[in-house]
DNA sequence: AAAGCGGGGAA
DNA sequence: TTCCCAGCTTT
């Protein structure tokens, strides 16, 4: 597919513009290790690095070896991980660590082969991982190389294909250096992030541009090809922001799989439910009956659908503290910040706090 | 409003 | 093996 000196040169480009624009002070990149360059990673799947960088920080401050994230209980993960999306990344690096130093001693294992077979590693991440922390030859295939290489070499049709997906790995592996592999590892993610970008690529600037077939072509932004595009369907739901005169509020634990996995969320009922039955059944209401008022309800889409949710404002009149029964809990309000939250919930109680006590008219 | 982003697990 | 799922940012 790519011959020796064409890989050569195409690697030497690279190493050339790595030298003089690649990205070197991120957080991650200072005292490199596994277990740093694993916890930077893991977050950049899916996520850019401007958001990934506070979380990354904070994340550090927290668990600073793999140790002491292997030995925290996994909520405490989901607390840090939250508002990142994706939860499922956060629960499989707990277990990631976990499996790390219960099997391999603390110390990551030193192959790509290795290093996949752990949790919430896949083959580019592992590449990743042995290339940026360990000196190890490896290719790597994420987003931005996806772009690159699609673009240099004009590959047709969309990399969810396995064919098209197989192709771009062979394009990998023939271009990934045997010497220093880390900075070409580095540079190929820095130049699909910050030249070789979606929309607008910046083609003149480009180390590549001269054998770029997408460039000569003049059709950058066709590669790599689109997604083929479904309906969403619309789902609806009510959320039940409960709250008691001691300024707790009722939340629910998830369960571990599915939509916001492990995280915490206000209690949830079917918008054809009646109010006051569904409330009784989640807890016992005593005193007045509850003032209820319905805010002004809001779009939140997932990659598979729309998720309609229109929040309920429940005040109690009388106290209620008991029943914290295994996924039900009063949490004050002041003390959410340290559980995994869903998105809406966490915008939602901003607007609690933020004194929209009166709430809004609801204008569904 | 739509596209895009890696890996896990179910089908 | 292939297909479906996940949540946020950017455009």
């Amino acid at each position: 597919m790519t011959d020796k000196r064409t890989a050569t040169r195409f690697q030497q480009r690279v190493f050339g513009w790595y030298h003089q624009h690649g990205r070197k002070n991120l957080p991650w990149q200072k005292k490199i290790s596994p277990y740093r360059v694993w916890v930077s990673e893991i977050m950049l799947q899916q996520t850019q690095v401007t958001t990934v960088i506070p979380y990354f920080e904070r994340f550090m401050q927290r668990f600073s070896s793999v140790k002491a994230l292997a030995e925290a209980p996994v909520d405490d993960v989901l607390a840090l991980w939250t508002g990142l999306g994706y939860y499922a990344r956060a629960r499989n690096l707990h277990k990631c660590a976990q499996t790390v130093v219960a099997e391999h001693g603390g110390r990551f294992p030193r192959s790509v082969d290795g290093l996949a077979e752990l949790p919430g590693i896949g083959r580019s991440t592992a590449g990743a991982i042995a290339s940026i922390s360990m000196g190890i030859s490896a290719p790597i295939l994420d987003g931005n190389v996806k772009r690159v290489l699609a673009r240099h070499y004009a590959v047709p049709g969309w990399p969810g294909q396995t064919k098209v997906h197989d192709q771009l790995w062979q394009i990998a592996e023939g271009l990934t250096p045997v010497e220093d592999c880390n900075h070409y590892t580095q540079a190929m993610m820095d130049l699909g992030a910050t030249l070789c970008t979606r929309s607008k690529p910046d083609c003149p600037a480009c180390p590549l541009n001269k054998t770029c077939q997408a460039s000569a072509q003049g059709n950058p932004t066709d590669y790599p090809g689109k997604k083929p595009k479904s309906k969403k369907p619309v789902k609806q739901t009510r959320m039940l922001m409960i709250t008691n005169p001691q300024g707790h509020i009722l939340l629910q634990k998830r369960p571990p799989s599915g939509i916001w996995g492990g995280l915490w969320c206000f209690p949830e009922i079917s918008v054809e439910e009646d109010i006051d039955t569904a409330l009784q059944a989640i807890t016992p209401i005593t005193g007045s009956g509850p003032q209820c008022e319905t805010w002004q309800g809001f779009r939140h889409t997932f990659s598979h659908y729309h998720l309609d949710i229109e929040p309920v404002r429940v005040n109690l009149d009388k106290a209620v503290t008991g029943v914290s029964e295994g996924n039900q809990r009063w949490v004050a309000l002041t003390d959410t910040g340290e559980l995994g939250l869903a998105a809406p919930v966490v915008k939602l109680l901003k607007q609690l706090h933020s004194g929209h006590s009166t709430g809004q008219p609801q204008l569904f």
